[in-house]
RNA sequence: GCGAAAGUGGCGGAAUUGGCAGACGCGCCAGACUUAGGAUCUGGUACCGAAAGGUGUGGGGGUUCGAGUCCCCCCUUUCGCACCA
């Protein structure tokens, strides 16, 4: 294949993508250009792009993902970073298991040959990888280190096993963690989930809540604020106060969790989730026990979440069952209901219903006493002085729920205080006296991942009779998939089904013993795979932590923000625990991160647009367009038709306009090229441009100043648009490459020269080949090529036409010199012909001057 | 229901952050070259108006010499969340 084209060494006259492509993907891969050097002591540039699933195929999205990446990565490499730009595959998961079940095919070779089939198409498109650091997270040098990770954990406390209902999803009949399950819709197949109880592993990312909320800050500048937002509620961090109720002729207490301790004085209730476990044991010897017990397990069963028929009708039930307020002595009725969840807080609440909805409702219901307790304030008093107590009227009909801060009402000695000062002080008093203290509440919950399927990492661990559970020892790793497993999708692991790799011997005791047959959540490959790409062969370690010191963390993150609270919150935990076990110094993992916009199409016949799918019938076959279009053209317009967070829109007529664009240009540069690749270049300090010389060599600073702030937000759409427009600049130039005075081909080699470097990020190929046929060897990422400095005295305007309002309004222009006075600029306005008439009888009152951009004049 | 973000030509989108609205491209219209055009090149293209001129950034109000940009109300769309005590 590669001898077909080795004729081809200079340009050819005409644009052909597929040799230009060839040649230079070959070149690539012969010369190593892309491969990073650890030791390179240039400053360093981590790009990373959230690795693929290798399903077998790349779809838009991926190739907009990447292009991004690539697009900054030549970006830093042209202005002398040293760029490490690696790629992998995240390899183990359902769709290679999937294919096993149904077609018998063994889920390795399904996942090479994907992985082959899609590193061709990545190569086709020319992405600028460095392959020598490839990974794959099916391969046993890779998941051992999944597996050392867990010993780690395990040892450290942080991995543990435990019954707990689990979410369970029923067509691909395995665990999900609760990330994956949220909207109690599975992740992938979006199946509604149920729940189950089962022995499972968990990660205890619950001991890096506060860090995961508190360590935004380091991140939050270039990070978008919606992910941050997502991750924030995800945790779900929640200040407020524990209280016990002493539960009355009984040594029991009920402990809640509240927001509001200051709303105490009007609990009416306490309200106990059906699973309480306080449940059974207050309602020993009770008459009310079975209708208790019946009440729990109806709300139980009917606990799966439901989106579509939105909320669900609060239902409780008296257990009959008394507690005692601390803060009044009152007494209370304690009940169950199923609108208390299990999972938050304490599973037990008091109920306030003047000042909590989901309560109000409640007690409307069951027609419970609602009592005020806290009055509205004015915003003046919230920050001043505290008001003397109100005469607040308890039995006053309250319509709604009042939620809001105030001051405390009917509250004893707190009345009169505000909301913020009685929350702190009451706690405090709460703690002094022993049944309560201020406390903070998280919503997340550990990380399950066990995962009852085959395509997985195997959880290390060993079960003997004798010594009970035993990690795998570290000089045993890798623990190896079978080779012979059987297939068959019934919900328990397939491993458990192989006897070979069952059954193993005791590390401790060495008698008989059983592995266990879970294995891990591929969520568990992705958190930590960009530090494998430092150091991809190391056999003694995860990755050595001078490599980790030399790369990390990522500079550029780029993906979907489908990871949101996924893998992106589990890489920050897995960084922590690293940081924990000192393979690395540093908090987070990723400095800045992008998550780019979906790619869709319209589904046929239709005008709407959807994501590209295989059961939409929408999909682009990126295949495909390289070969009608080329990569270059595919590219540039991937990121020249929208912001990078935006919605794609697919359009073929717009792909048509980007080649072209290139098109163009490279005829261009073919009409210059023996012109500009003569020797004896002038300098352009020798010669007097003409006045087009220099307004073309205005716009060419001009441009490369604005590329190269548009590329530090990546704003590559608009950066697109401005070599487009250097571009038309030279096309209007219009000088004859034969007879062109030597000062005006300076111009157009510097115009020229600006391009072709600046155009490599986005199609690299054709680039190279032009920067080739205007007479430079050895590829663009030799050191003749840089990205070109803007000269801010080139790029400056030797004459501003400056807008001239009347009233606001645009009423003409006047030519000024950019260094022009404020007073002459004025002078100017009013003298202007049309400025004069329409002033003519009027008086002028004022005169706006914006040095160098405008001049409002304002009549009356 | 709660929360967040966003509404600019026929379309994707620009607008140095309060200073010439519509860059760049797609599409469309006209012309040139062509046996031909779904190729290429040239010109045009926000709206109303014959023109002068006027009107325009979802609607309404406000601040300002000046508002796409800031403030208030409303409408619409998209996304996120799902009783979080």
């Amino acid at each position: 294949m590669a001898d077909v084209y080795d004729w081809i060494t200079f340009m050819d006259e005409k644009y052909f993508p597929e040799q230009i492509e060839n040649k230079w993907q070959q070149r690539w891969r012969e010369t190593g250009v892309f491969e990073a050097k650890t030791d390179d002591p240039r400053e360093k540039f981590y790009c990373l792009e959230m690795l693929p699933y290798p399903s077998g195929f790349l779809h838009m999205g991926h190739v907009r993902n990447y292009s991004i990446g690539d697009a900054l990565a030549w970006f830093k490499r042209l202005q002398g970073f040293n760029v490490l730009h690696p790629i992998g595959w995240d390899s183990f998961g359902q769709p290679a298991e999937q294919a096993a079940i149904k077609r018998g095919v063994n889920p390795r070779d399904w996942t090479e040959e994907n992985i082959a089939h899609m590193r061709g198409q990545l190569q086709r498109l020319g992405m600028s990888y460095d392959w020598s650091r490839e990974i794959a997270a099916h391969r046993p040098d890779y998941y051992k280190w999944d597996q050392w990770f867990f010993l780690k954990m395990l040892e450290r406390g942080l991995a543990y096993k435990k019954v707990s209902q689990v979410n369970w999803c029923p067509k691909e009949q395995t665990v999900l963690s609760n990330e994956q399950s949220s909207g109690g819709l599975c992740w992938r197949c979006g199946t509604r989930v149920e729940k189950r109880d089962l022995e499972q592993w968990f990660l205890r990312i619950t001991d890096y809540a506060e860090q995961l909320v508190a360590d935004m800050k380091q991140i939050d500048a270039r990070w978008p604020d919606k992910v941050l937002k997502r991750q924030s509620d995800w945790v779900g961090r929640s200040e407020g106060a524990f209280i016990d109720f002493a539960v009355k002729d009984s040594n029991k207490k009920i402990r809640v969790f509240t927001t509001r301790i200051d709303t105490i004085f009007g609990a009416n209730a306490i309200v106990l989730s059906a699973e309480h476990p306080l449940l059974t044991e207050l309602l020993q010897g009770s008459a009310l026990k079975q209708d208790v017990d019946a009440f729990a397990e109806k709300v139980k069963s009917e606990r799966t979440p439901d989106r579509e028929t939105g909320e669900e009708e609060k239902e409780g039930l008296n257990t009959g069952v008394l507690a005692i307020n601390p803060f009044s002595g009152e007494i209370l009725p304690v009940w169950v209901a199923n609108y208390v969840l299990m999972e938050y807080g304490t599973g037990a609440v008091m109920s306030v219903p003047a000042h909590d909805e989901r309560d109000f409702e409640f007690a409307q219901k069951y027609s419970l006493p609602i009592r005020q307790v806290i009055a509205p304030v004015s915003h003046e008093q919230m920050n001043a002085e505290p008001v003397p107590t109100t005469a607040g009227d308890a039995s006053a009909e309250m319509k709604h729920s009042f939620t809001d801060y105030g001051v405390l009402i009917n509250s004893g000695e707190w009345g009169g205080k505000l909301s913020k000062v009685a929350i702190a002080e009451m706690a405090a008093h709460a703690k002094k006296n022993g049944f309560g203290e201020a406390a903070v509440t998280y919503r997340i919950r550990d990380w399950g991942v066990s995962r009852q399927r085959f395509w997985g990492a195997p959880v290390p661990v060993i079960y003997c009779d004798k010594c009970g559970m035993a990690p795998v020892p570290y000089e045993q790793l890798p623990v190896m998939l079978p080779e012979n497993a059987a297939f068959t999708g019934t919900g328990e692991s397939p491993l458990a089904g192989v006897p070979e790799f069952v059954n193993t011997t005791c590390p401790q005791c060495h008698g008989p013993a059983r592995r266990e047959t879970d294995t891990m959540d591929t969520f568990v490959d992705s958190s930590w795979y960009f530090f494998r790409y430092l150091d991809p062969h190391n056999d003694a370690a995860p990755f050595d932590t001078r490599m980790a010191k030399q790369w990390t963390p990522v500079d550029q993150y780029i993906g979907g923000d489908s990871h949101a609270v996924m893998h992106l919150i589990y890489t920050r935990f897995w960084t922590k625990f690293m940081r924990d076990i000192g393979l690395v110094p540093f908090d987070e993992p990723v400095k800045s991160l992008l998550t780019q916009g979906m790619v869709t199409n319209r589904i046929e016949g239709t005008d709407e647009w959807k994501a590209m799918s295989k059961s939409l019938g929408n999909g682009v076959d990126p295949d495909e367009m390289i070969a009608a279009f080329g990569a270059d053209a595919t590219r540039l317009f991937v990121l020249f038709a929208a912001p990078v967070e935006n919605e794609l829109r697919w359009s073929e007529s717009g792909i048509e306009g980007a080649v072209r664009f290139l098109r163009r240009v490279y005829t261009m540069v073919w009409r210059w090229r023996e012109r500009l690749s003569q020797p004896g270049q002038i300098e352009p300090s020798d010669v007097e441009s003409s006045p087009e010389g220099r307004a073309l060599r205005r716009k060419t600073h001009q441009t490369i100043a604005k590329i190269t702030s548009d590329f530090e937000q990546l704003h590559l759409n608009t950066s697109v648009a401005a070599l487009m427009e250097l571009f038309n600049q030279v096309a209007e130039f219009n000088a004859d490459p034969a007879t062109a005075p030597a000062e005006d081909v300076f111009a157009v080699r510097e115009a020229l020269e600006a391009l072709v470097i600046m155009l490599a990020p986005f199609s690299p190929h054709i680039a190279e080949e032009m920067w080739e046929g205007l007479g430079h060897t050895g590829g663009l990422l030799q050191d003749v090529a840089r990205w070109p400095v803007a000269d801010p005295e080139l790029a400056r305007r030797e004459e501003l036409e400056i807008p001239i309002q009347v009233n606001g309004k645009l009423r003409s222009r006047v030519i000024a010199a950019p260094d022009v006075s404020e007073e002459d600029l004025r002078t100017s306005a009013l003298a202007d012909e049309r400025v004069r008439a329409l002033i003519q009888g009027r008086e002028v009152v004022k005169v706006i001057v914006v040095p160098r951009r405008l001049v409002n004049v304002v009549i009356r």
